[in-house]
DNA sequence: ATTATCTTTTTGGTATACCAAAAATAATGA
DNA sequence: TCATTATTTTTGGTATACCAAAAAGATAAT
C-alpha cells in the first residue's frame, strides 16, 4: 500500500472517531476521501493486515496503537504546516488547509520540529484545532459547539470544524474569527438559528453553521 | 500518468540534456530514476503522447516547449526549497536535496514565490545551481569544472554537480565550500589528480571529485 | 415479524506503474 | 565487413489503487 494512501486513511479514521475511542463506519471514510465504498472495504482490509487498525467486518474500524501513532504524526505535520503557512508565510486561514494536505506527506521529523520551534511550539492551529506534540500528546479542552450554547451567556470563538474557503470567508465577513468575543442573544424556537452579538453587531447564524463553530464559555 | 511521475521524468531529461539542446538517451534516464529500461521506454512513449517530449524511437528524447516549461518549474521549486531549507531553516547543504525531492512536487505558485521573495529572489541554490525565475529564465554563467582548470591560476568555488552527503561532507572537511578561493598548484601527469591550495592548506583532489566541482576564474 | 432502507461486501473489471527476459536495433571495433 | 557489445523495444506478467453493479448483511420502521 502506498504510504500516502495509508496516511490519508489513518488521518481520516482518527478525525472521524473524535476522541479516538469510537468505532468508525465505512461510509463516512468513503465520503471524506471521495472514494467508492468498495474501495474503502478493500483499503480497510489491507490496513488491518498491516496492523494499523482493527477492522471488524460489517461493524467498523478503530486504530491500533501503531495506527494511532501514525495518525497523530500526520495530523501534527498537517497542523504545523497550516500554522507555519498562516503565521510565517502570510496565507489566510481559508487557504492553508489545501496546501497542508500536500505538505503533510513530506515525512521529515527534523523539518517539522524546526517549523514548530520557529512558531514557539504552538498548541493550536489557525482553525483552533490542537496540535499533537512530538510524542503524539494532545492538549484536551472543554470547548463546545456554538449550537450547544445557552442564552444570554458570553463566549469566545476557539475554532471551526469546517475548513472550506466559503465557510471561513463567511465567518471573516462577520468578524467571527478565532478569539472573538460573542454574546448569545436569542435562539429561534422555529429553526434553532442563533442570533448573537459580535463586535456590537448582530449576526444571525444558521444551525448548520453554528455546528461548525467551537466556543468556550467566558 | 501520475503528475509526480511526469515531473520526475521531465526534470531528469532537462538535467541530462544540460543546455536543453542535446538529445537524451534512455539508459541515463533509467539510471537516474532507478528504473528498468523497459519502464523508461513506456514512460517516454506516454510523455510523447502528452506532448511533453519529442521521442524518436531508438534515438532519444528532447523536451518540447511545454515540457521544458514544466521541467523548469519543478527545478525552480526544488532549488527554492533547497535554498529556503538551508538559509531559513538551518539545514546543511548536504541535507537539503533529499527533502527538496519531496517538497518539489507540492505545486503552489504563491507558496514558491513567497519563499523566493523571503529569500530575496536568489539566483543560485546552496549547490551553486541557478534558480529559474517565475518565467523559467535561467542565469547563464561561464563556470568551468575544476578538472578543466589550468596550473597556477586562481579560482573561486561556485558550485558542485554531486549532491550526495558523502561528497559534500568531504568537501566541507577541506573547506571547499561555495565562495572559497583556491589556487591550482600542480596537476599530476600520472592520474590527473589536482593539488590545490585552499585557505593556506594543500588539498589533493581526485579527478573524479574535480569533475564535480564548479569554479570560476578570478 | 416482516418489509423497506441503509450499509457493506463481493465480483468483475480498468488504469497506472513497474519489472524480467527475450527479441530487435544500433554502435563499435577488429 | 562482420561479429561483438551495448542499447532499446517487445512481450508477458505483477502489484496497487481505484470503480460500478450485484449480492449479502444490518438497521429501522411499521
Ligand atoms: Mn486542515
Ligand atoms: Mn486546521
Ligand atoms: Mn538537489
Ligand atoms: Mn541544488
Amino acid at each position: 500500500m502506498r504510504q500516502e494512501t495509508i496516511e490519508n486513511y489513518l488521518k481520516t479514521i482518527y478525525n472521524l472517531s473524535s476522541n479516538n475511542t469510537a468505532v468508525v463506519n465505512n461510509q463516512k471514510i468513503a465520503d471524506r476521501l471521495s472514494l467508492n465504498p468498495a474501495t474503502v472495504t478493500e483499503g480497510l482490509r489491507k490496513l488491518h493486515e498491516l496492523k494499523y487498525i482493527v477492522y471488524e467486518k460489517s461493524y467498523g474500524s478503530r486504530l491500533t496503537t501503531s495506527g494511532s501513532k501514525l495518525a497523530l504524526d500526520i495530523i501534527r505535520r498537517h497542523r504545523i504546516w497550516e500554522t507555519y503557512l498562516a503565521k510565517e508565510l502570510g496565507f489566510g486561514w481559508d487557504e492553508v488547509h489545501a496546501i497542508a494536505e500536500e505538505l503533510e506527506h513530506v515525512n521529515n521529523v527534523k523539518l517539522i520540529n524546526k517549523l514548530a520551534s520557529i512558531l514557539g511550539n504552538p498548541i493550536y492551529d489557525p482553525h483552533g484545532d490542537p496540535i499533537p506534540d512530538e510524542k503524539g500528546k494532545i492538549q484536551k479542552s472543554n470547548f463546545i459547539k456554538l449550537s450547544e450554547t445557552k442564552l444570554k451567556l458570553n463566549y469566545k470563538v476557539m475554532g471551526v470544524t469546517d475548513h472550506s474557503t466559503t465557510f471561513l470567508k463567511y465567518l471573516e465577513k462577520h468578524n467571527l474569527i478565532i478569539g472573538a468575543n460573542i454574546n448569545v442573544k436569542t435562539i429561534e424556537d422555529f429553526d434553532n438559528s442563533i442570533v448573537l452579538i459580535c463586535q456590537k453587531k448582530e449576526v444571525n447564524i444558521s444551525p448548520k453553521a453554528a455546528d461548525c463553530i467551537i466556543v468556550q464559555s467566558i
